[in-house]
DNA sequence: GAGCCGCAGATTGTCGACAGCGATACAGAA
DNA sequence: TTCTGTATCGCTGTCGACAATCTGCGGCTC
């Protein structure tokens, strides 16, 4: 980040950016439909879970707002806000929008040719967790990969967009009718994708991730069921007060 | 649309999807921002603004997350809302998220080969209003293609980030400190674009559409002015109420 | 004369309350 | 027994009000 030349334009080395409760409630939303807490479909009550949370209603509603511009909840005038469900049939253009992300990200990765150190440390903590049976963990991993690379290309724009299709991404999967299932075996496109960027072999590293991407979808609209398969239950409905975090140091996540 | 096989699950057919106050409420200021009538940089009062709109800081207040969520709107806790400025450098980063959104969408065309008409159609209609003076709809014309384009690939996700960043790029011109100006001639991008889909030749296609955009980057940016443009003074701020029904007639801006 | 402190005004953030709408359960008629 | 009309309940949508915070101004001190 560069520091530009304006002295009272705004502090933003001495204004350090607080978030507002909205954002924080956001998070925890956003945190609780990823974990599964809020379970996919599920209602909103307004007064139940902005009691939940330690707020009142109109800043958990401005919060769902957010959400709902994301399209992570699905808000019905005078029926409430739902959990979205993102069915099989609709996972392709999910995925498109992914591949559309994260291949202009690879390909400013191949250009620009940053330090792969941080997603090599991605991709390994990803091999790791996938020798345990813990899908939840594994998709973590897997997700947590796909949003450092694609913060690794620099544009804010992108992260943030990576930010929002990760989450409908764990959606998709908690929608399966098969319930919650990821790979037991790390696809070889990840290591052939780094191996692609470190040489700045653009077309290489876009075929990757493309095939990595279409391999996904086609596990969950059903039409490739030949790996094997970790399935697992969700944890419990749950959700954690926002205030707590903006009083103390709270650093979970 | 295909009809799933839910009997009980929801009549998508029957309930007509009704857009909320608050839709309505960040519709408006969507076009509010997008015409200049709310200047970028500009600060919004949350009392003023709800009045002119007809509503209650409530509602206001909720529309305005969906802004905020979109980039559209800042928000600084205590000190209100404002119009977001994009500066010219930060436009590179906007082009990238456009060269990501439509080359996929121009890649998805190119593989699919819809009809090309409604296209075809937005480019004469940019080049009819290139004749004349009229910046603004230059600007909207050269949008409307853009977003059509997006629209044709048949990606409600692709098209919904394309709507905002449709709306960036306009502020992106707006914060120009030169003002706001347009090409004064459509550039012959455009044609090689429709010619390469007609064709099913994604990677000329692609090309052609990062080409355009680069070139409107680069202008922006200030790297290139070879291009006679012409300049506009804007809209003067108005917003007009948008529940009419509900309040009966108020015409006063 | 410059900088700091304190106060007043205005605005934002949050909450409780009320009205309108939808969902549900129940009673009555075919 | 089943369908329908109705009444009740709960929830959402909206509004006004209060408290906390920020901005701007004036006076004071150095």
């Amino acid at each position: 980040m560069s520091v530009t030349s304006g002295h009272a334009r705004q502090g933003s080395v001495l204004r350090v950016a607080r978030p507002s409760t909205v954002d924080l409630i956001a998070a925890e939303l956003r945190a609780a439909i990823f974990s599964g807490a809020l379970p996919v479909g599920s209602a909103l009550g307004e007064v139940e879970t902005a009691t939940q949370l330690g707020v009142s209603r109109s800043p958990f509603r401005e919060a769902a707002q957010r959400l709902v511009q994301e399209g992570l909840l699905a808000s019905v005038p005078g029926r409430g806000l739902r959990v979205s469900v993102i069915a099989p049939e609709h996972v392709p253009d999910l995925n498109e929008a992914r591949i559309a992300i994260e291949s202009q990200a690879v390909r400013r990765i191949a250009a620009a040719a940053p330090a792969l150190d941080g997603l090599e440390a991605a991709l390994a903590e990803l091999e790791r967790v996938s020798e345990h049976d813990d899908a939840l963990a594994i998709g973590d991993a897997d997700l947590a990969f796909h949003q450092l690379l694609v913060d690794t290309a620099g544009n804010r724009r992108l992260s943030h967009y990576m930010a929002t299709l990760a989450i409908e991404t764990r959606i998709a999967s908690l929608s399966a009718p098969e319930g919650y299932a990821v790979r037991r075996t790390v696809s070889p496109t990840y290591r052939a994708l780094l191996d692609a960027l470190a040489a700045g072999d653009a077309a290489a590293a876009v075929a990757a991730i493309t095939q990595q991407l279409d391999d996904a979808t086609k596990r969950l609209t059903g039409e490739s069921t030949d790996v094997e398969m970790i399935e697992r239950e969700l944890a419990p409905p749950s959700l954690q007060p926002i205030d707590p975090d903006r009083l103390g140091g709270d650093s979970a996540g």
